[in-house]
DNA sequence: CCGCATCCCTTTGGATACTG
DNA sequence: CAGTATCCAAAGGGATGCGG
């Protein structure tokens, strides 16, 4: 887990690899891509299907959910398993440990937004 | 700090505010515009003027510093102070404490990719 | 030295319609 | 059920030029 893993006697030197780094950017707009987050979130909650994430969102439209997923799946957040081939077939999603990961990192970050913007 | 929220036995409680809340995506589409989070980095790291950033990154541009360093300063991360109200006049920003607390997950969130991005 | 105004190009994501 | 294709409107951000 990535909360494991040991840090240096200061702070100082995991910002300068931030800095050297500077990749943090690239993975905030990846990961901030509307209803990403919150799909993988719904996810990991128990709505592992297209039609239940739609439910628990309305107002994502079939085609950007779709991309999320896709998007979800090639970042090795969440796998996709196809239950049946034929028709009607059924896909069920399952967040994996880097997905688990991070969304423990969201955690804090909401925490962060509770203690700072109320 | 934000690291010393107590939490309940289990992260489920978490993930159901989180999940309530969904506010995380508002926050990082706010912290993934561009440059922003290696700006507010570099102020941290002692880079506290305009033309100091912008000799950091020189890529980007006058007219989007000036914002990312507004939108910082609105949402509390950064304080600015005018050195000198004459021409020419020179301003330093320095980071609050909430700004230092969005720095350490920046930091987690950078592990996060060391250790499953290689 | 520290920015803002304007223009314009690129990216994002919603609407609609269609398939295996 | 689980998506894809196409079109289009809105937002993000770079280039250039100007101001206190």
């Amino acid at each position: 887990m990535a909360t494991n893993i040991k840090y240096s006697s200061t702070n100082y030197q995991n910002l300068q690899i931030l800095g050297e780094a500077c990749d943090v950017n690239d993975t905030l707009r990846s990961i901030g891509a509307r209803w990403k987050m919150q799909v993988l979130y719904s996810i990991r909650q128990g709505l592992p299907q297209f039609s239940k994430i739609k439910e628990a969102f309305p107002s994502v439209s079939d085609q950007v959910l779709g991309k999320r997923l896709r998007e979800l799946e090639s970042d090795g957040l969440v796998i996709k398993r196809v239950l049946k081939a034929s028709v009607p077939f059924q896909s069920v999603y399952t967040v994996t440990e880097k997905g688990a990961a991070l969304l423990k990192i969201m955690e804090d970050l909401h925490q962060w937004e509770v203690v700072w913007n109320g």
